[in-house]
DNA sequence: ATCCGATTCCCGTTGAATGGGAAGGACCGT
DNA sequence: ACGGTCCTTCCCATTCAACGGGAATCGGAT
């Protein structure tokens, strides 16, 4: 941005280096994120202290540096995940009473399946899915809902590009995944057995907004030898819930 | 940040922009945004050019601004928060399970009360708190446990500054509030009467982290009528249940 | 004592950022 | 049709914030 050989602005800067922090990389130091956001080392103690000056970025007992709560206030207050999440979270936490695995909603985002909310029951079974964390779009049962609701261009250019596998079980010949997607909207609900991982089957369902349009995807992960149909009956009727709380939002 | 006659980073003025955001306010037109951050029209036009660009912001259809789910995806994914929250949850949502009216956590941030994450049920009573909302130390019950434990130069700084009422009912007194706070220490449980709001109580508990440093404040609001002694308990409970999970995740 | 890496300070360079102004476009009331 | 208001886009000369190499300092490990 500013000057110099370099020909990004500063605010791509700013996000490569938040880009560097992940679940498993929740503190660093300034060189790690400068090696990591491939910054010159002066450069990225610079801007990591402009970060830290506007609250951004924190320093823990003197040296590491990790997301600030300043940055989690300002992305949330504002969002429109929370209010999905918000609305959403009472008819989550009645489908996780009854299936007692893992509840989760996920929303469509630059073509992927992005996960914004997750309820896990202590004794549920593997799930790699992460709040705010991503899963291509064809592998998910979320996904797969997503993209059947989703604008067909996208859907055209996912059935177009290279499909990988998330697991053995992943559909990646495009016929079937186009007659999957088919199904997707015939039914209503999609049952996807091991394509993420191949001891759990996800079952999903879409959710509307108030005029119908497919906003996020509402799922749950059980064991392969699980039955489906209950969860897909607490899933379809939680979707309603949620469809009404959203609509009912504005007078 | 760059040039000409500013005297400011870059990284201020996208926190400005940021900041333009809140739960009211979800949507806006760039001119908007540039009015309420103090930004030269053009200039507004061209961060916020800049902002979407990096998918920090995003915009509806044809027209105004709201906050991308980017910017969400990185606030949350490396954030300390989201791993307190998921902690906490499970033990929320037991809380909620017994109490049936609000239950909230709360971290201590600059001096203020941030709200982390907060359950209602649907006939809850009255609760002006939000989630990445921010109330005075003083006033809430979250917040009269994380500043009873928060560090001694803080305490005294509120202590001496103004306090000003929330409601009539809040403490400004700094002789009584100083009381409170040695209370809250030798009780490990405080209630709080009609400080936010007149029709309500708050009760707030500390949450510890393995060590014993109290990491955040586990509260419910009730009617004023309603006794208080069943959810100190059901607070206690669930505080000691989040620190276990906490402690247990590094081996 | 010696290495190795993180961090801080310095400083000359420069182009990204700046912001005023003009022009285009959408909407509204008259 | 027409004038007015407001949002947005484009243009462009100016300039200082940002840049990044390099050297010095600090701190832990060996």
């Amino acid at each position: 941005m500013a000057n110099s050989r370099s020909g990004e602005t500063v605010t791509e800067r700013i996000v490569r280096v938040l880009e560097t922090f992940d679940a498993d990389r929740t503190v660093q130091t300034t060189a790690e994120i400068g090696r990591r956001a491939r910054l010159p080392s002066s450069t990225a103690h610079r801007v990591v202290a402009g970060l830290v000056e506007c609250g951004l970025l924190e320093r823990d007992e003197e040296q590491r540096v990790r997301l600030g709560m300043r940055l989690w206030e300002l992305a949330l207050r504002g969002s429109h995940a929370l209010r999905l999440r918000q609305a959403a979270l009472p008819f989550m936490e009645r489908v996780q009473a009854r299936v007692r695995e893992h509840t989760q909603l996920a929303v469509l985002e630059n073509g992927e399946t992005l996960f914004v909310e997750r309820l896990s029951h202590p004794h549920a079974g593997a799930n790699i899915t992460r709040i705010a964390g991503r899963l291509p779009l064809h592998a998910s049962s979320s996904g797969l809902v997503l993209l059947a609701h989703g604008p067909e261009e996208l859907r055209e250019r996912v059935l177009a590009g290279p499909l990988e596998a998330v697991s053995p079980k992943t559909v990646t010949d495009p016929a079937l995944l186009r007659r999957v997607l088919a199904g997707v909207r015939r039914d209503g609900v999609v049952v996807a057995p091991g394509t993420v991982e191949a001891v759990s089957t996800g079952v999903a369902v879409p959710v509307r907004e108030g005029r119908g349009r497919v906003v996020a995807a509402l799922s749950v992960v059980l064991p392969r030898s699980t039955p489906t149909g209950p969860a897909a009956e607490a899933l379809r009727s939680a979707a309603a819930g949620i469809s009404a709380a959203l609509g009912a939002r504005r007078p």
